[in-house]
DNA sequence: GGTTTGGTCAACCATTTGGTTGAATATGCG
DNA sequence: CGCATATTCAACCAAATGGTTGACCAAACC
């Protein structure tokens, strides 16, 4: 008999984050947002900007991240400005790395590699 | 001006295989399985035994976990078997990881991910 | 004060998701 | 063969998701 008590424990306990976590990096968009907040904070607005889609989808895009932990939102004046929280990712990643012996990546190499495949990607 | 295309391209690549990978571990019951299935392969009855809910229902979450690469189900003789997949988080556990400087620097899994070269979907 | 600008809210809509049940399809067993 | 076992299929359902539009509110500008 398998020990599905740790199995089970082992997904059980930290469910409520990865749910809202993982839910929130499963759309193209979302994921798209948090490389953007990568390169700096941005306003609402600025982050609507490059997509063919309403602001208010955008707004509601940047709910479901800040729920999720993976930004937040501070209001200045009448810009609200979008901060990326990479921390938020932590469990999850913690949680994926439990299945693999993949281990963390160089982070450098990685961001050479966009440097030079970047030119391709236009459209 | 921010550099955004590199943001949007770093998002956009690996979408299709990103969003199918990122939604299905969104489900606490999947998650669960992928953890049940790290102890060892099982049989889809066997998966279902823990849970209260339908065998039709965790088939349906079986598919979906296959569709996200993250297992694999072969059938010998009428009981089919499911086998986890760890190598279809990579991806995922590289995209997250361009976020947070979490850990320190590893080269080698990073040079097993160029080579992998993302899976073509192969429907 | 009136008007623009930045952003959310509310109502609505189509599609997807996660579940159910009951029937159907294999495969194995005596 | 006839029956039990393993799994999927099909139809259905409720709720969640991702988008729209138009009204709304708050801060800034002249």
């Amino acid at each position: 008999m398998v020990d599905q008590t740790r199995a089970l424990w082992f997904s059980g306990t930290m469910s409520n984050d990865l749910d809202t976590v993982f839910a929130a990096l499963a759309d193209p968009t979302r994921r798209t947002i948090l490389a953007m907040l990568l390169e700096d904070d941005m306003a609402v607005t600025d982050v609507a900007e490059p997509f063919e889609m309403s602001l208010a989808a955008i707004s509601k895009h940047l709910v479901i991240l800040t729920k999720a932990g993976l930004i937040s939102q501070e209001k200045r004046g009448r810009v609200k400005w979008c901060k990326l929280e990479p921390d938020a990712l932590r469990a999850a990643s913690v949680w994926m790395q439990g299945f693999g012996q993949f281990e963390p990546v160089n982070l450098d190499a990685f961001e050479r590699f966009l440097e030079v495949e970047l030119p391709t990607a236009e459209e």
